[in-house]
DNA sequence: TTTTAAATTGTAACCGATTGCATTGATTAT
DNA sequence: ATAATCAATGCAATCGGTTACAATTTAAAA
C-alpha cells in the first residue's frame, strides 16, 4: 500500500523545515529562490500532494462552493452550471452539486449537508415545493454568503439573480395577442414561486393593455410532469369555447400540448398558437417548431458566481442584500405564427 | 460572527473530556446510557456540528466519492445518478460529481482534482476523446477503487458495468431488416469507444447472418453536434441509392434526420426506417416518435454504487477486476414501423 | 569594523476529532 | 475480605499544513 508523503518527508530528504516546505510550495516570497525551486522539484519527484483536510482545518477554510438545484437535466440548468463552473475555476474554487428532484425535503438536506461541509458559500435555485427557508438561516448566521439565481423568495436575505419573468411573460402575451389570439391560456406551476408568478402577472398585465378580459378558467396549473402537462392538454383541447393560444410556461408543456392538438386534429398555428418557456432541445424537435423565451443560463451562472466571489473575497462592503435581473428573449417559431406564417428552416437550430 | 463549537466547548461545559463527548456523538457502546443522552441534548441545544476535515484528517478518509460523467444533460446520465444517490445516500457516502463535457482534458482535470480531494471510490464514464487511462493510476496504485460505467475502456483495472451494446446494435439491426429494409446505414461517433464499437459490431453481425452485403459507405461518423448530425443527415438525404433504414446510435441524430428528411420530402419510415439509442425525451417528442434503445441508467448507478461501496467496505475480497452486463431493450415505435405500420398513440409516454 | 536592516529559515503552537492505552470506581467471584 | 472483572471515562498522541514569532545568516550602511 502507498504511503502518502507529507511536507515532513520531504522536509527531511531535504534537511529543511516543514515550515520552509509549505511556503515554499504556496509561493511565499520569503522564500529563496534555488531552495523553491528545489523543493518544488522534490515534491513533483515524490508525487507529492498536499492534504486538503489538514489545510483546511487549519485554515477554517473549505474553498468549496455548494450549488444546489431543482433538477439536472435541463438546457437550462446546464448552462448555468457551466457558467458558474467558468468562473470558480478561475478564482480557483471547487464545486459541489447537490439537486432536490424539485423536492424541497431534498434541498434542505443538501443544505445541510453543505453547511456540514463547511462551503464557503452557496448559490441556490429553489425547489418546487420550498415554502420557507430556514435551512438557509445557518448560512446567514455566519455570514456565509448566499446567492439565489432564477427561482428565488422575493424578500429573502442573500443576493438574487433573475431575468426579467413579468417582461417575458408580458412579451410573450403580447406576441400572441399581435397575432390575433383572443382567447389565451396560461398553463404553469405553483404560484407561489417568484418565476411562475411573474410571467404570470406579465400575462394579466398584457391582456389588460390590450382590453381583453382574464378567463379564470384559463389559468391551468400543473407540476410539469409529462402526464400532466397531458392532462392540462386534453383538458384544453376540450374547452368551450376553446382558446386560440396558449402561454405555457415550460417547453414540455407545450411540445405535449401540441402533439396532443394534432392527435385530435387541432392545428397549430392556425387554430391554436403557442408559446413556450425556457428554449430546451424539445423546442425546435417539435413541429412545429416552438416559440420559446431564451433563458440567459451561461449569463446567469457567470454572474451568480462573479458576486458569490466577490462576496468571499471582500471586494467590496457589499454584502448587503440585492438583486440582478438580466435580459431574456422571446425567440419566435413556427408554433405561434398565425399571421406571415413561414416555413421551418434550421436557420436557428 | 459565529463561533463554531467543538466538542472540546460540549466537553468543558459538561465536565467531561473531548473523548467521552466524541464517543458519545458516535455512539460509541462504552458510554453510559445517561451521560450519552445529556451529551446529545447538550450538542443538540449548542447547534455544535463535527467538523469533518479534523475527522477526515485523523482517520485518512474523505468518506466521499467522486463521480465523472462526459454530460449532465440527458436522461441517461440522471438517471445513472439518481441511482448512484440512492445508494450512497443509504451508505452514508457523499457524493461529488465532475463532468468532462466531453473532453479527456477535463476528465484527466477532474480526476487529479478528485484525487487531490482524496474521495474513497470513483465512479466514471469515459469521455469521447478519451484515450489512455494514465490518470486513473494513481487511483489504482492506491488501491482506491474505481467502477467504470458505460463508456469504459475493454482491458482497463477497475469494474466495469455496462450494457450489452453489441447486442443492442444486432437487435437495432435486425428490427431493421425486419421491417424490410435492405440498405440500412449506421450513424455512430468514434469508433474506439466501446459502445459504438461494439454497436458497430452487432450491426454488422445482423447483416451478416441476413446475408446483407456491408457497403462502407452507409457508415457515418459524426460527433452529435446538431450541426454535424444535421450534416449526416443531408449527406444521407443525397445519396444514391439512398438507404432505406438507418440506425443511429443517438436520438438526437435520429430526430434530426427525421427533420431533415420531412423536410425534403421523404417518408419516415416509408422511405427510411430509423432506430435511436437512449430514449430521451425527444424520442417521444418527434414525429414520428422514435424506435430507440432504452438504457437502464437507474440500474446501472444502482449497480455500479453498489459494487463500489461493496469493494470500500471490504465486504468480499473480490475487489478483482470485472465486468457487469446489464439488459437493455428495444422500444418499438413508429420511426421503424415500415409494414403493420400503426398510429402513434401516447400509450408509452 | 561595527551596527543595522533585510533576507531566509526554523520553532512550536495551533486547527478538532479520533483512538490505543491507561485509570478509576463499581461489581462479582473466590 | 481480597482478587478479578467489567463499565465508564480520561490522557495524550496523532493526522498534516499553516503561521506568528523567534532565530540565524547575509548584505548594506555607518
Amino acid at each position: 500500500m502507498h504511503k502518502d508523503i507529507t511536507i515532513y518527508d520531504l522536509a527531511k530528504e531535504l534537511n529543511l523545515s516543514a515550515a520552509t516546505i509549505s511556503r515554499a510550495l504556496k509561493d511565499h516570497p520569503a522564500i529563496n529562490k534555488n531552495t523553491k525551486k528545489k523543493i518544488v522539484e522534490k515534491a513533483e519527484e515524490r508525487g507529492y500532494r498536499s492534504n486538503n483536510f489538514a489545510s483546511n482545518l487549519r485554515k477554517q477554510k473549505s474553498h468549496t462552493i455548494g450549488v444546489i438545484v431543482h433538477e439536472l437535466n435541463s438546457n437550462f440548468i446546464t448552462s448555468v452550471l457551466a457558467g458558474i463552473e467558468k468562473i470558480t475555476t478561475i478564482a480557483n474554487y471547487d464545486l459541489i452539486i447537490g439537486h432536490s428532484s424539485e423536492l424541497a425535503r431534498k434541498e434542505i438536506a443538501n443544505a445541510n449537508n453543505f453547511f456540514h461541509k463547511r462551503v464557503d458559500g452557496l448559490i441556490a435555485a429553489l425547489a418546487f415545493d420550498t415554502e420557507n427557508l430556514e435551512h438557509f438561516e445557518p448560512f446567514f448566521e455566519r455570514h456565509i454568503p448566499v446567492v439565489f439565481f432564477d427561482r428565488v423568495e422575493e424578500n429573502s436575505k442573500g443576493t438574487k439573480v433573475t431575468i426579467d419573468n413579468f417582461k417575458a411573460g408580458y412579451q410573450a402575451t403580447r406576441h400572441l395577442i399581435e397575432q390575433g389570439c383572443k382567447r389565451i391560456a396560461h398553463t404553469t406551476s405553483n404560484l407561489k414561486r417568484n418565476v411562475y408568478a411573474q410571467r404570470y402577472e406579465g400575462y394579466l398585465a398584457a391582456l389588460k393593455d390590450n382590453d381583453i378580459p382574464y378567463d379564470d378558467s384559463l389559468l391551468i396549473i400543473n407540476d410539469f410532469k409529462k402526464e400532466s402537462c397531458i392532462a392540462s392538454a386534453n383538458h384544453i383541447a376540450a374547452m368551450h369555447p376553446r382558446p386560440d393560444g396558449i402561454f405555457a410556461t415550460n417547453d414540455l408543456t407545450a411540445a405535449l400540448c401540441i402533439q396532443v392538438f394534432k392527435e385530435k386534429g387541432i392545428r397549430v398555428p392556425e387554430d391554436i398558437a403557442l408559446v413556450g418557456f425556457n428554449n430546451d432541445t424539445i423546442s425546435i424537435i417539435i413541429e412545429p417548431q416552438l416559440t420559446t423565451v431564451n433563458y440567459p443560463g451561461i449569463d446567469m451562472g457567470e454572474v451568480a458566481a462573479t458576486h458569490l466571489i466577490n462576496q468571499l473575497q471582500g471586494a467590496n462592503g457589499t454584502n448587503n442584500t440585492n438583486s440582478i435581473v438580466l435580459k431574456a428573449d422571446l425567440i419566435i417559431r413556427a408554433s405561434s405564427l398565425k399571421k406571415d406564417k413561414i416555413k421551418n428552416n434550421f436557420s436557428d437550430i
